[in-house]
DNA sequence: GTCTATAGGCAGATAGAC
DNA sequence: GTCTATCTGCCTATAGAC
């Protein structure tokens, strides 16, 4: 936006996302409030409400945001990566660095919580999968026309093989084993595609 | 028990528990209240607290039923099932029949929540995985001396991969695909696994 | 074993002053 | 933009009658 006031080094409505963000994906989505953002900002409940309507808006927002953030790194990884295999490694690093904060993925928790959203954030969830598939699918039949991967099954078997994967690897991980489990549950199923 | 009254059909503690863990498998921990057990069964939230003092208590219970008769279904897919590939699609279709009611696996589900747990559930729910993994590790071995099974990973890793790799499918599926998403899903898992 | 009644707290949300 | 004040409703939980 960069409109109004002389612009400082974060405003509200973007430290608000940040904190949310780290609550959502440590606690769900029914697990922390306004009073819970409101206190790490040192703000009032009542000030949140001017930025985000309510929760079910900044519930929006957040799957916005995360989804934007990881639409650039899988185009950054398209730029900076040749060969497919070399790109599925950097997808993982995106997981490891989520988890490397004690996070989940913020959509793999609201994909829990499905049951429970506002319609409007569980059809963004679902998108995030979506779009995420496709991303793999193309790697994966980048890498099998390279003969790099393998073709025992279709790249879009592949593509919900290793999303699925990496999403239950780091909900079992978070309650054992942590970052250096899911690396190498990781690498074991990157492996197995591994021609 | 089967000691006091002369036993009905199924008691408030029992059927306490068969709302409260589909109100979690569906809606998860934080997604539910007494109020919506008390409302199901025609009765009111206090007299839910007789037989469980609280929330955390009613939490535990029901993992702990959960598991148990997991183990039990473990126990039988070893009588009934000879071949480890004939274990592995058995052990699938007990997750296939959670996803029917439209719900996730329990421990799944509570993993997500991981966070927000009263300390024995966390536990406990770590505990129900390390039992799958145990299961699931002696499985494979079993598969790989006989052959039947890919030799290309440690029968650890394989277990960890079947583990997550369900728990992530069925978390997805739920968003979309439901059943069938799972189960053709499933069986490229699976199909990866066999050699 | 189930009830009524109630406590005490926290949830999401709004009105209106500054 | 942020505040104070407040609302309404739901939450978990308890005391005590029946």
């Amino acid at each position: 936006m960069a409109s109004s006031s002389p612009r400082k080094s974060a405003d509200t409505a973007e430290r608000t996302l940040d904190v949310a963000e780290r609550l959502v994906q440590i606690r769900g989505y029914n697990g922390f409030s306004y009073a819970d953002i409101a206190a790490e900002l040192d703000i009032t409940k009542a000030s949140l409400h001017y930025h985000y309507r309510g929760k079910a808006e900044l519930g929006q927002a957040l799957i916005a945001r995360f989804s934007a953030r990881f639409a650039l790194a899988l185009e950054s990884i398209d730029r900076d990566a040749t060969d497919a295999r070399a790109k599925l490694d950097a997808y993982v690093n995106i997981y490891s660095a989520v988890l490397r904060g004690d996070r989940m993925c913020l959509c793999g928790m609201l994909a829990a919580e499905y049951e429970t959203l506002p319609k409007p954030m569980g059809e963004a969830v679902a998108r995030f999968f979506q779009d995420n598939e496709t991303w793999l699918t193309n790697v994966f039949a980048q890498g099998q026309a390279a003969g790099s991967l393998s073709a025992s099954m279709t790249p879009s078997q592949a593509a919900q093989m290793i999303l699925s994967g990496l999403e239950g690897t780091m909900l079992i991980a978070r309650t054992e084993g942590g970052l250096p489990r899911f690396q190498a549950s990781a690498r074991s199923l990157l492996d197995a595609l591994t021609a």
